[in-house]
DNA sequence: CAGTGAGTTCATCACGTGATGAGTTTTCGG
DNA sequence: CCGAAAACTCATCACGTGATGAACTCACTG
């Protein structure tokens, strides 16, 4: 039903252990299926149950998501997201985390002119929303930030964090912090509508189009 | 922790109903404690059930408010949640109903002259958020608005229902609709920023302020 | 004053949850 | 080539959840 959903989607029914009478090992007659232990050549499990839990968070959010599905998700076992990662807490933090790539297209947009910011935030900020690889993550602060406390907390650092610092030489006179975070509150709205209510018409108007008229409404914020 | 908590602070330890050792019912020695059965005089647990249930969803949304907590803050039984409400579901789209005034709030601000329509909604906007009576419900269906489909499918309707409906006549020349719906986005924006995340300084500032600032910004996607 | 129905509590169920520990197989440093 | 550490599965636990049904008491109609 969602977009971001790919991931989950292996038929892979259900580990058919086919017990066998086995004596020590597995003797069992079809494919050798590994019953325990460790797995032959390179590991990338610890990344997979990370993206899995991107993925996860993103659509259900920290409540509604279990560790059982993230570790389904991620095709393993339910124990070794414990095992890598701990508490399902400390595994939330970590999916949590923003790709670099995000500041850098912010701080970048915030560069050059005064005149034309603007559009070139909101240009910045779809942009990145409109990327696969870092929609996860954003998605999972956005939607969790309602209710989660640490995600709350993330939200506010990037927004007077990464905002602050770039809009830092841009907005400036009376009441400067104030307006910067008003950009943030946009930006975030922005991401709410478009992408976490799907309100439309705003959700499927084309990009330049979005860019035109909200960009007016941040730089009304931007100037002065 | 929160602000809006104080319904929940009762001590009430227990329904002391001091039925003074009555005739027919169990002729214990302490207390008569009620046990089961109706309580004398008028009942109003309908809402206080109801009244609960959104100050417990607006704290902690759908997932992390329990039955119990909502039924423990309302000073009654489990049962009786379900006795009145049927589901937790249920329950919460009752729960998620916006009281009338909010409506009529927007609404009058849209009306009048253009010039000023920006900082009017502003400010209409925060007055019904700076009232108690109303923000549980608000609360609720921003915070929950991420993650359940109910919640977000309310949030759609208001914006585009009731901001659609004020604005029309407002809003004119290409992409009405879409410039609606974002200031519906700024609005919710706000709201997210303002109340949820708690972002300051934001939160802290005064309401002559923020309307000043942010009503330019819906101004800039009125106007044209 | 009988009796139906609504308000109220208690006890309980089946289930999904996060977490843990024991046991198995591989990798890899010495 | 040995032994410790890492990767991996399985079985289970204790717990909180939403939901249900039986029992009891009051209000209200006739």
């Amino acid at each position: 039903m969602e977009s971001v959903s790919d991931m989950r989607e292996r038929g892979e029914t259900g580990h058919e252990q086919a017990g066998t009478t086995a004596g020590t090992a597995p003797a069992a007659g079809a494919a050798a299926k590994h019953a325990g232990g460790r797995r032959p050549g390179e590991t990338r499990t610890r990344e997979a149950i990370l993206g899995a839990a991107r993925v996860c968070f993103a659509e259900r959010g920290f409540d509604g998501t279990s560790l059982r599905r993230i570790a389904e998700t991620a095709g393993v076992d339910q124990a070794l997201v414990h095992h890598f990662y701990g508490t399902k807490e400390s595994l939330f933090l970590q999916a949590l985390e923003l790709p670099g790539r995000i500041q850098e297209a912010i701080t970048a947009a915030a560069r050059g002119e005064r005149a034309g910011v603007g559009e070139r935030m909101v240009r910045a900020h779809l942009s990145v929303w409109d990327d696969v690889s870092s929609r996860p993550a954003l998605m999972t602060m956005v939607r969790s930030a309602a209710i989660h406390r640490a995600a709350a907390a993330r939200l506010r650092e990037t927004a007077t964090g990464v905002l602050a610092r770039a809009l830092g030489g841009v907005i400036t006179g009376e009441d400067a912090m104030l307006r910067t975070s008003m950009v943030a509150t946009q930006l975030v709205g922005l991401a709410m509508m478009r992408y976490v209510a799907v309100l439309e018409p705003l959700s499927s108007a084309d990009t330049d189009t979005v860019v035109r008229y909200y960009g007016r409404a941040l730089q009304a914020v931007v100037d002065d």
